[in-house]
DNA sequence: TAATTAATTGATACGTGTTCCATAAAACTA
DNA sequence: TAGTTTTATGGAACACGTATCAATTAATTA
């Protein structure tokens, strides 16, 4: 850890100013002309630097797309917060939350291919991510609204997760499968949310 | 529907036969050497006609990788069924399947992203696929097994459906995001299922 | 056999993610 | 200033999916 000669790595605001001016190309590229456009030698044009420097600060396009996945979990948390304001009952609260998430993604497929069907995330990747923050936050609000409907709050994270892997499940079948016709989203996610308000299972 | 002069369209046979033919070299290449190994250029060398060739008798990649989700879904159904012989309680059975169905997943992530995660998939191919028979057949069983559990026979179809999506988000969370500690397979799939035999939802 | 129509081929092209490597630039210490 | 170390660059390469298009082969009827 002593001086040593030589130029000095780079300091760490500047690796978190780059990847900060990276991810905001990224996500003006996405946004103005769609996934496709975001590709490795378009985004170092918008950047200003050689495609080999991206490289160099990121594993590959799967982290620099994570930094998309940050701005579309705000989006989609804070249309399930608005869409939540309606009603005060607990259930009925979940059941509009619930409602709002799945509807989000099927409103925006390309959002939802984006964050859930990224075929080539390494493992490393997605761990180091969903240690941020920023995922926890997204699902925090459903942990909340399954506390508030069960009071004695027994196995609140358990049902909260398999509510929220329900519901990915429910809006990736939605999207992907267009002409099979599925159940209302309604009803899909009613049956959710019955499953929590179920009598607790049986340990084994 | 006159005869015509000159050389006939393929014959109905001869394009069975040609896809037939490209969906056993697609197999082996995709079992042999996995995914990434089944690529236009590869594949048309294992059949031997020219790359160009395929996108004749295809409308692209997607329809081809297709070919192998019967293969794939085929596999899968005879996986649950093999599983679900040691009980008679209708309960029992439909956790079982479940709880294989899931552990199938995620035994061979690598089915699951071919099969639910193809980002590119057109609408009009999946499709045409969806309404073949061998789809259809795969989640057979659970609206049989649902049907046992629910002798009144009230929205079998829907509820089902409903746990087939359940099912299918639990297996891709638990593959794609694997550093969090999701609750446990059987704990999850118990909740989708208690879901469908509480009471019957309020029409609205 | 000659004409005609369909199927197939080969070549070429574009943009893609990714890697390697030699070189240049930058930033620091002695 | 000279030496050293890191970062950045440019270029080339590989295989990929996909498209186009002219040339060729095959199969049929007149």
């Amino acid at each position: 850890m002593a001086k040593t000669v030589g130029r000095p790595p780079r300091s760490e605001t500047d690796v978190l100013e780059f990847r900060k001016k990276v991810s905001r190309h990224a996500m003006a590229l996405y946004r103005d002309e769609g996934f496709e456009a975001v590709s490795m030698r378009r985004l170092s044009k918008a950047v200003g630097c050689a495609p080999t420097t991206l490289y160099a600060h990121f594993q590959g396009k799967t982290e620099i797309l994570m930094l998309l996945w940050a701005d579309i979990l705000a989006e989609m948390t804070q249309y399930v917060q608005e869409n939540l304001k309606r009603t005060t009952e607990p259930t009925e609260r979940l059941k509009a939350a619930a409602l709002a998430f799945v509807g989000y993604w099927i409103d925006h497929p390309d959002h939802f291919r984006l964050v859930f069907m990224s075929n080539d995330v390494g493992r490393s990747d997605v761990d180091s991510f969903i240690e941020t923050g920023d995922v926890q936050g997204s699902f925090q609000i459903f942990a909340d609204l399954v506390g508030d409907l069960n009071p004695k709050r027994i196995d609140v994270k358990f049902r909260t997760d398999a509510l929220v892997a329900g519901m990915i499940g429910v809006a990736l079948c939605s999207i992907t499968i267009r002409n099979y016709t599925w159940p209302t989203v309604s009803m899909m996610t009613g049956q959710l949310i019955a499953g929590i308000t179920a009598a607790p299972q049986k340990s084994h």
